[in-house]
DNA sequence: GTCTATAGTCGGATAGAC
DNA sequence: GTCTATCCGACTATAGAC
């Protein structure tokens, strides 16, 4: 029932890999025509050079990022749970985060247009969070003492800081210390 | 009284800076030689290639961090008040961590001998942050709900993640919101 | 120790045929 | 749309003179 994939396609989907595995820098063209079973014509064809491509693909990462948020964030259960689903969701933890990846490549922090797509999910990720946690303090579940969007940065930076962790260990161990650290204080009523 | 640096400082000096902005992948010799105002001769003399001279940058750049966090965490006050002075302590946030960066790069940890420094000194944190968190209990200091292990994982990985979010928006907002969360639910009693 | 010369490969792209 | 040819600079060295 699948379509087949187009030529265009497959060579999003084959920078979008090589973008998550070595970043923008570590990216050629070459690399990804390979990657994608494409010529350098083919690839010239669909996308005006490097930059257009990397701006594609990490569109559509970052999209399907805040999607898997969402659907996390906006299901079923008490705001706690909601939170704690969002951080035990299943992850290639050490692969790293795709989106987080790219504001360590210094060329997509210097071009606004391919660093918009990620300061955008991010952006969108805590004010979803924050917007959950404040659900929590209307509840009661969750202790007056703390601020929504302050706990919203934390609960980020833990997920992203634990990919850190896991990558330089070379084990996911850390990534589940430091969330299970973070829900055990979250936790505490 | 500071002795003129030599060639070979130079060269590491150089290198640091580079691979803190750059990373391993988007850091070449040619351009570490530029930065140093030192040959290509020159460069080749004092190290055997890229690999050498990024082992004696990633080194020195670690042995500063342990430096640095053993300062706040071996100093003076409660243990919340020094996980307070790691945790706050001055950064350069936008800049990233130099040590943390590096887990990013698909060299630095394919080559066992570049992702030693890194993690050792990131696992030497920890556990001292956990020697600190239990210090914290064992005076009733910090609730006996939490785990030395995983809380010393949950205050580093914000620390790390704090640099992603403040990449992301291109400010340091995100980082202290992300601080000062994780004070607020370490500090209710 | 430092310099210049040389070399093979890759990066990022353009041109034009099919 | 895709292919091949071509281009020029950068990357990562090695060689040998000074």
């Amino acid at each position: 029932m699948s379509t087949p994939k187009t030529t265009a396609e497959r060579l999003v989907e084959a920078t979008r890999e090589l973008l998550w595995e070595r970043g923008y820098v570590g990216t050629s063209p070459k690399a990804v025509q390979q990657a994608a079973g494409a010529g350098q014509g083919s690839m010239y064809h669909h996308f005006s050079g490097k930059p257009d491509l990397a701006l594609a693909a990490i569109r559509r990462t970052a999209e399907e990022m805040g999607a898997a948020a969402e659907a996390v964030l906006g299901g079923e259960g008490s705001a706690y749970e909601r939170i704690e689903a969002y951080l035990l969701r299943e992850r290639e933890v050490l692969r790293g985060c795709p989106v987080g990846r790219l504001t360590m490549d210094p060329e997509v922090i210097a071009h606004p247009e391919l660093r918009a797509p990620v300061e955008e999910v991010l952006d969108r990720l805590r004010d979803r969070l924050a917007e959950v946690v404040r659900e929590g303090l209307d509840s009661g579940e969750l202790r007056a003492s703390i601020d929504p969007v302050e706990i919203a940065a934390t609960v980020v930076a833990t997920v992203q800081g634990g990919y850190v962790l896991a990558r330089a260990t070379g084990s996911r161990a850390p990534f589940d210390s430091a969330v299970r650290g973070l829900l055990s204080l979250l936790a505490t009523p």
